[in-house]
RNA sequence: CGACCGGAUCGGGCGAUCGCGCGGUAUGUUGCCGAAAGGUAUUACCGUGAGGAAAGUCCGGGCUUCAAAGGGCAGGAUAACGGAUAACGUCCGCCGAGGGUGACCUCCGGGAAAGUGCAACAGAAAUAAACCGCCGUCCAUAUCGGGCGGUAAGGAUGGAAACGCGAGGUAAGAGCUCACGAGUUCCUAUGGUAACAUAGGUCCGCUGUAAACCCUAUCCGAAGCAACACCGUAUGUGGGAUCCGUGUUCGCACGGCUGUCUGCCCGGCAGAGCUCACAGGUGGCACGCAGUUUUCUGCGGAGCGUUACGGAGACGUCACGCAAAGAUAGAUGAUCGCCACGACAGAACCCGGCUUACAGAUCAGGUCGCAUU
């Protein structure tokens, strides 16, 4: 199943005004239910509901090569969190790096992921 | 062998598993999102996928739009000389100054003799000079001294004080005169395409600053892919116009006006019963064009690489070969194993440069020293 992005900017601020959060080692994770989860399941063809993902990066964190590879770790834990263990769909998940995700790697990130995605309340039944 | 000098190339590799963007083939749906334009399937396979600086955005060009890029003003850039180039503020060669035993490196580059300005502090005085001193003369006087004049040799200040030094000369002095030396302008000869160098003559006495204004020469129209083109324009937001005068054959024309040519003026262009901009999409955009339909042929080009030839070199010519990264909250990766473990760092229209950052590795050259022959 391939991420969708968030590329509202207001959809980040919501998220982090209303959503559930959860504080883990490298990452923050913000989720809020998707009011157009419906009609973007309509949109897609395999008629599921889907979740849409937003990875946030500071300029803190470094220059850009540092940024990308910060993304791609983050993109690489959600998936391998979600294939171990299925993650309810239909919402709006933002998340965001954390100083120290610099050093480490996807399995830590797929750890963080699930324990804050059971933390939540967003394990499918 | 050691110490250096300038240059070129590379800048993690291999394997396994899992994933992402794009192109293609097969499979497959006729659905869904949207007002429309348009977008989008599932699975398998094949191909392909960041840099030498992709960076800074400092120059130059292509491309695009502004009717065309015409004239002028303003503004900006450059600055010895000759060449290279599509072009450049880049590159090559060379001139000048300085450093190194050397390979080689560093630095500056029109005009201060067109004009204006500025030169703090110090100093008597900063582009024009008399504070001390020296000399003459007058006054006064036991002596010290004072007035007037001459003087730039000496002292003191300063980054800079009327070229340096010696002789003549003088009351004392002074390029005032002369020899030698350094410099400026111009001329001649020789060498060089030239800047310039060398030699000879002539003339002059002129502080520095142009990254102060300025003057001279050369060049530059402006804005940028969020450009721009096309499609759509339901709805929303914002703006403009539907105005005035004159003439009128009542259609309109001209002028004002408004917008626009993106600093201004001249000179233009456009405008009216709707129109413009923004919000959407596709292209631009991944060598181009044509043929042909397949991943093929031809042509073209400041594209890249190699060879040959020409050139001192930058580079040029010919031949051959190569050239699908193309995202849009932004793909080009993740994990594991082994080896090596030490960098700077991520394309956003495309090229040529410059500048800045940077661990290590490799390759030829060259210089000096020592040893050997």
């Amino acid at each position: 199943m391939k991420l969708r992005a968030i590329t509202e900017n207001h959809l980040y601020s919501k998220a982090y005004a209303r959503g559930k959060k959860f504080v883990g080692r490298f990452v923050v994770v913000y989720t809020l239910p998707d009011y157009a989860a419906s009609k973007l399941a309509k949109a897609n063809p395999e008629k599921e509901k889907i979740n849409r993902v937003g990875i946030t990066v500071t300029k803190k964190l470094g220059s850009a090569v540092i940024r990308n590879r910060a993304k791609r770790v983050i993109r690489e834990g959600y998936r391998l969190s979600d294939k171990s263990a299925k993650i309810r769909r239909g919402f709006l998940i933002v998340i965001v790096a954390r100083g120290n995700i610099v050093k480490a790697k996807s399995t830590d990130i797929e750890r963080d992921l699930t324990l804050a995605f059971k933390k939540l309340g967003m394990n499918a039944l």
